[in-house]
DNA sequence: AGGCAGCCTTGACCTGGATCAAGGCGCGCC
DNA sequence: GGCGCGCCTTGATCCAGGTCAAGGCTGCCT
């Protein structure tokens, strides 16, 4: 397979585009340009002007925010796949709302805004699809606002380990953590040291195993019950 | 001015109807209609199936969670003129994601989702105005979150008080509180508590004053450079 | 090999904000 | 008028989780 048919199929799997005829989703390829970057470069901050969205094909990428007093905190994990910023071209002046920063180096498609911008307006069936995807994200907010001001520090590690573990499963599993230990931790509004205390806790219980990356779990049923 | 009329204006002082021709307007009207709520009066629960989304004509309504520990955290405070639950039409099984309940009673529109969505499907224009409005309830997510969990307790007091001064306002100035505090003190995802001893500090200080729902700021200078 | 740089872990300590408890104040109602 | 009920305030106490500090482990570079 050619890396052009390979980017084409990467594309089609992805629920902005899948929505697109060829020949719309041709059209948009002559406004896209590949980007490569690198571990610990920064791909845009916040409040530059954005006349472009991401989709990562390979690498991770972290979107995060930075306090007053230079703390940082993780808004999302970006892994090969999902996209990014593509909510930020329908604001009048678009600007992005985080910085964007490489975790592990990798290439990413930037997608000319304005570009998509046309091509929805030809097609109200991409719109929905594109709105209804806007709704989960508004969705998933309501959620990530009230696991962190309802719940603990410990809800909120097994909450996120049971998000990892896919649909429908029971009995024992094992899982792979997606990155980093300390990007996690800044992600569930942690310090590392209490996510590594709480696995460590989880650990004593017999809930869960961590070895490194790999978080083996004995009883799904057991941890669900702690949710 | 007939009671008719006035609901046609305040229905067009909202994004969502600005954007529409009188014709469309008309039609939409054929679908929705008046709903009386009293304080306390439970509208609907998470995970309702959702057929309307509402513009609030008077009084108040608060959207909230509540943990499996029975805390409620209010996620957002509606007032007269904003409408609420737009967002959930376009979900392919629509349910609420909040419980709502009136505040203080007041009347409110309850408006077709299908209706709306057939007229979205004629007019772009519409559909970019209302994926505009999405993009920006999903930035003041990001912000909330942020502020939710980079910052304490008197930063998230400060940054509501100066939310509500109006734009460009400079020296003296007086505002209202919308809402009870304790209300206040649920968005801000701290205790009542917490809120009262918070403002009671920053009157010992000098950057406000607070009698009841009256809180004066000698200077927004001062107040802003705590943010 | 040795050294250094990132991460992660562990321990000791501290503190912001929650919780619990006790009034105070204003308001509607009998 | 006086009683009860909401809401707010104030004080005392507690604790989850943050901060600071000290290693340990791993992998990379020279």
């Amino acid at each position: 397979m050619s890396a052009d048919a390979k980017v084409l199929t990467e594309l089609d799997r992805h629920y902005l585009f899948a929505a697109l005829s060829d020949a719309q989703r041709d059209e948009l390829l002559t406004h896209t340009h590949t980007r490569e970057f690198k571990s610990g470069q920064l791909l845009f901050s916040q409040n530059d002007p954005a006349q472009a969205f991401f989709l990562l094909r390979r690498g991770d990428v972290k979107l995060y925010r930075v306090s007053a007093e230079g703390q940082e905190k993780i808004m999302r994990l970006i892994r090969p796949g999902m996209s990014f910023a593509e909510s930020v071209m329908f604001m009048d002046t678009p600007r992005y709302p985080v910085h964007a920063e490489g975790v592990r180096a990798g290439t990413l498609l930037a997608i000319d805004s304005d570009a998509y911008l046309n091509i929805l307006q030809a097609s109200f069936a991409t719109c929905r699809t594109v709105m209804a995807k806007m709704t989960q994200r508004i969705q998933a907010h309501w959620d990530e606002i009230e696991s962190l001001t309802l719940q603990n520090s410990r809800y909120r590690v097994v909450h996120y380990l049971l998000g990892l573990v896919p649909e429908g499963t029971t009995g024992t599993t094992e899982i792979t953590l997606p990155s980093r230990k300390s990007l996690i931790a800044s992600q569930l509004a942690v310090t590392p040291e209490t996510l590594s205390r709480t696995l460590h806790a989880l650990g004593q219980e017999g809930l869960i195993t961590v070895q490194d990356y790999a978080v083996s779990i004995p009883d799904i049923g057991a941890l669900r019950r702690l949710q």
